[in-house]
RNA sequence: GCGGAAGUGGCGGAAUUGGCAGACGCGCCAGCCUUAGGAGCUGGUGGCCGAAAGGCCGUAGGGGUUCGAGUCCCUUCUUCCGCACCA
């Protein structure tokens, strides 16, 4: 053993002692808990997404709340009472499969996976308010999302349609979009989703598609705008009108269309419907070949579904005999059935303007419809048929089109709208992409609907006086048939609110979506139990000021969530319009390229990696390799250095802190300097200008792995200086160390509050305040000019601070080398830039 | 096709306002210390030429603006992500 040097005496960094140890301090202290109503601080609301509790939990999951974390603790240091909480999504199919698979209660299941999420949360000592916890699949929440609904259902928010939904024949289920993949159920790869027709609840959701739309302008300084433009795309507004086309020989039968292109109404060579157009059957009977195009037809629509091959299939399609009557020129065009015409979007018709629309362009190429323009450009060269080897899709001048011809197109399509509508053959109208938000679920573990069939008085709200509607706890999964619930007679036998008389309850259960939609309400009033939220609280710490999750969320979860928002803000529960003042996307970890899940087999566990390198070291590798927003590799080879800078932390601090324990600081203090040392001028600038900088990074650039480089640095400079008690007073060395501990403690907190108690402090630095940045200390007293010549890199010369720039020109023309390369050349210019550069400019 | 993001050493990445390109870390090389090292310390590490001093080249490619461009403008290419025959 040779350990005698000086180090021997201290322990080593020991991670797992230091990380139990102060999260048994925090949780003591009750270290994090949020204030409801603090008149004397700011609040501040930091979230990030909620996890869907399952499987083990991976450095993947921990990226989200390490950033999320770091983030929280530094608004703790200034001054903020900050909301931090954590809670579970706990309701979803998985629980429900493993139930299947391995006869544990979908219930049992969750609550395991809690109790290990939970584990490893602690584990990682992230900062939360444990008192709000809350759990979706608990009836004290799914209690409030019964509620919700029922003020839906109240408003027509919630309603019952008949509706097309995908059916997994294999499942014997419905399933959800996103679980149906190219077509085909995701849990059968083989099994190709069916379209049935079922009765469904729904949200209507369209009814704020313009809202959900417009007031993304808020969000616009807030939310990344990938995320915004992928909810824009998503609620697809387009703005055009119907028109109706009459059809030849059939008297009061017409074909409407939908088109945003109205003004070219007069290039019409063909109207195309598609092959599963309600009207298809009617006007193909009594035309001459009528078996022969019912064949084609049949065809047709046996082609597959996927969207991915029918946006690369080859445009086909067939005449049916039939021709419709343009009703502006009153000219008759043949009526064709298109595969590429999308029978659930707009009218499931469009009339065909070759000239004019790329599609139909392409079409008539095929199948040689005439191409007539209808608009030229307002400059340049006017086009011609017999030049033509693309659409001219662009706006200009209307042409050939009767009494509209001169007119631009924007005032073409207004005029030719109204005109449609005063004939009474069409009118203007706006279509979304957005559909209403089916969440009825065949499945046992969710929030039940609380809804009752009645023979004599139909469908019946469950009285909010009787919710919680529960979930049986005894029904048997077996993943076949329909939903589990319709198999407990003692949940769906029950009687009607309305007449006492016997009734049925409603026995699916609500899409999990709904689950998260408002859960970060609740947060603010986790226990209440006569309302989802009491509304003052809500109001104190709404909105939220910073959201973090992963950008899988960009649609469904964010927008739905909004939707919320608005729904409750027009029930009269909040008021305000949108519930997320800031979100932040982060980037996925990867190991050998493609994100950690276990399915790859590529995870590296939270506890595994705590175990050998202690949390402070993953969460301060987490934020180093890699801005927030990109993808980060994990690497074991790279954490090594993480490891390797705390290990040097815990070195420089421990070596000095006895000596240094006894002495009084106070890092807002006045500080006189005039006397130090340079060794001391040298630290505290460096203390300062690193302080500028870090705190730029929490406060603007969210770029932590610069704070976490900056903080290496420091600790190189620092331990450049030894001997760190030579020309260099204990006071001012404990207020550099102490800056130092600080600056780590947001990103890594066990080992920052070890040191802080080294260096002699009673208490938690989860109280203490940042460090105060002082200008004038951060001042270099010199600055390193450099020189050029031509713009090359020629010299360097030293400059005090209030140096002219007549002076420093004048010192950087007589700098020897300088002088050297300038002889006999003739300066036509100089440019100089206080305390940075000379650039001389010679011919 | 439309929309979004990005392209810098062997690798992750830095350069915040147009002003020393490659901070910090990984890896690698050399040395010190050590019985030993998955410990620690010191130095080096973009490419080419050179013994060195120093020089030249260099931020996907090309062009431009400027005393000066990774950064601004034009243009081409590549990669990733989302949407996708939405009329």
């Amino acid at each position: 053993m040779n350990l005698a040097d000086s180090d021997h005496k201290h322990a080593n960094y020991d991670p797992a002692q230091i990380e139990a140890k102060w999260q048994k301090v925090w949780e003591e202290q009750q270290a994090f808990n949020a204030v409801d109503n603090d008149p004397s601080r700011p609040k501040y609301y930091m979230l990030e997404m909620l996890p869907y509790p399952s499987g083990t939990m991976h450095m993947g999951h921990m990226r989200n709340y390490t950033i999320g974390d770091a983030v929280a603790r530094y608004k703790r240091t200034r001054g903020f009472n900050v909301l931090h909480p954590m809670g579970w999504d706990a309701f979803g199919l998985p629980a429900e499969n493993a139930a299947i698979k391995n006869g544990t209660h979908p219930r049992e299941w969750t609550q395991g996976n809690i109790a290990e999420f939970r584990h490893v949360m602690r584990r990682f000592g992230f900062s939360y308010d444990w008192r709000r916890e809350i759990s979706t699949c608990e009836p004290e929440y799914y209690r409030w999302n019964q509620w919700l609904f029922l003020r839906m259902f109240e408003k027509g928010i919630a309603f019952r349609k008949k509706s097309k939904v995908n059916w997994c024949p294999e499942c014997a289920t419905v399933l959800a979009n996103e679980q149906v993949i190219d077509g085909y159920c995701w849990r059968h790869e083989t099994t190709l989703v069916e379209v049935r027709e079922l009765e469904q609840w729904f949200f209507r959701i369209t009814q704020y598609s313009d809202e959900l739309l417009a007031d993304m302008k808020q969000l616009e300084d807030g939310w990344p705008e990938r995320v915004l433009a992928m909810q824009r795309n998503w609620i697809g507004k387009s703005q055009g009108a119907r028109v109706k086309f009459g059809v030849v020989q059939m008297d009061g039968v017409a074909v409407e269309v939908f088109t945003t292109r109205i003004d070219t109404i007069y290039g019409a060579s063909a109207l195309l419907i598609s092959a599963g157009h309600p009207k298809l059957d009617e006007l193909l009977t009594g035309v001459p070949g009528q078996g022969a195009l019912n064949a084609q037809l049949k065809t047709m629509r046996q082609k597959s579904v996927r969207a991915a091959d029918i946006a690369l299939a080859e445009k086909e399609g067939f005449f049916t005999g039939r021709f419709a009557v343009n009703p502006f020129s009153g000219g008759h065009v043949p009526i064709w059935v298109a595969n590429f015409v999308l029978a659930e979007y707009g009218t499931g018709a469009v009339m065909c303007v070759p000239a004019h629309d790329e599609r139909d362009y392409e079409f008539a190429e095929k199948y040689h419809l005439p191409v007539k323009i209808v608009v030229q450009p307002k400059t340049g060269v006017p086009l011609r048929v017999d030049r033509m080897s693309e659409a001219f899709t662009e706006y200009g001048r209307v042409v050939d089109s009767g009494p509209y011809d001169g007119l631009t197109t924007e005032q073409a399509q207004e005029k030719m709208t109204a005109d449609a509508k005063l004939k009474g053959f069409g009118a203007g109208e706006t279509t979304y992409r957005l559909k209403d938000w089916g969440v009825s679920r065949q499945r046992y573990w969710g929030t039940p609907i609380p809804i009752v069939y009645c023979e004599k008085d139909g469908i019946v709200a469950v009285p909010d006086d009787q919710l919680p509607v529960r979930l049986p706890e005894n029904v048997t999964l077996t993943g076949q048939g329909q939903s589990p619930l319709a198999g407990s007679p003692e949940f769906v036998n029950t009687t009607c609110p309305k007449c006492g008389g016997p009734a049925r309850r409603e026995t699916d259960t609500m899409d999990t979506f709904v689950d998260s939609s408002w859960y970060f309400y609740r947060y603010t009033d986790p226990h209440n139990s006569s309302a989802p939220f009491d509304k003052e609280k809500v109001r104190y710490w709404f909105p939220i000021d910073q959201y973090v999750g992963g950008i899988t969320h960009a649609i469904l979860h964010l927008l739905y969530s909004r939707f919320f928002c608005k729904v409750m803000r027009d029930i009269g529960l909040v008021n305000h319009n949108e519930p997320i003042s800031r979100l932040f996307t982060q980037g996925m970890v990867q190991k050998g390229g493609v994100a950690m899940s276990k399915s790859r087999g590529n995870v590296v566990g939270a506890i595994e990696m705590a175990d050998k390198y202690g949390c402070d070291t993953g969460r301060l590798y987490t934020l180093f390799a890699a801005p927030p927003e990109k993808d980060l590799e994990w690497s074991e080879e790279a954490i090594e250095g993480s490891a390797r800078f705390l290990n040097k932390m815990y070195r420089l601090v421990s070596k000095h802190a006895e000596r240094l324990r006894g002495i009084q600081t106070d890092l807002t203090q006045q500080t006189d300097l005039t006397s130090a040392t340079a060794k001391e001028k040298l630290l505290v600038r460096k203390v300062h200008q690193t302080l500028k900088r870090i705190t730029n990074d929490f406060e603007v650039r969210w770029h932590f792995n610069t704070s976490v480089s900056l903080l290496m640095t420091l600790a190189n400079e620092i331990h450049a200086q030894e001997p760190l008690d030579v020309e260099l007073s204990p006071m001012i060395l404990k207020r550099v160390l102490e800056a130092l501990v600080l600056m780590l403690s947001p990103m890594a907190p066990h080992i920052a509050e070890e040191l802080w108690q080294m260096l002699g402090h009673q208490t938690s630095l989860a109280r203490e305040k940042w460090p105060q940045y002082r200008e004038d200390l951060a001042r270099e007293e010199q600055f390193e000019v450099i020189i050029q010549i031509n713009g090359r890199l020629r010299g360097k010369i030293l400059v005090e601070d209030d140096l002219s720039e007549d002076e420093t020109l004048n010192r950087a023309l007589t700098d020897p080398r300088i002088a050297v390369l300038i002889a006999g050349k003739q300066v036509t210019k100089t440019v100089v830039v206080s305390r940075k550069l000379v650039n001389i400019v010679l011919r």
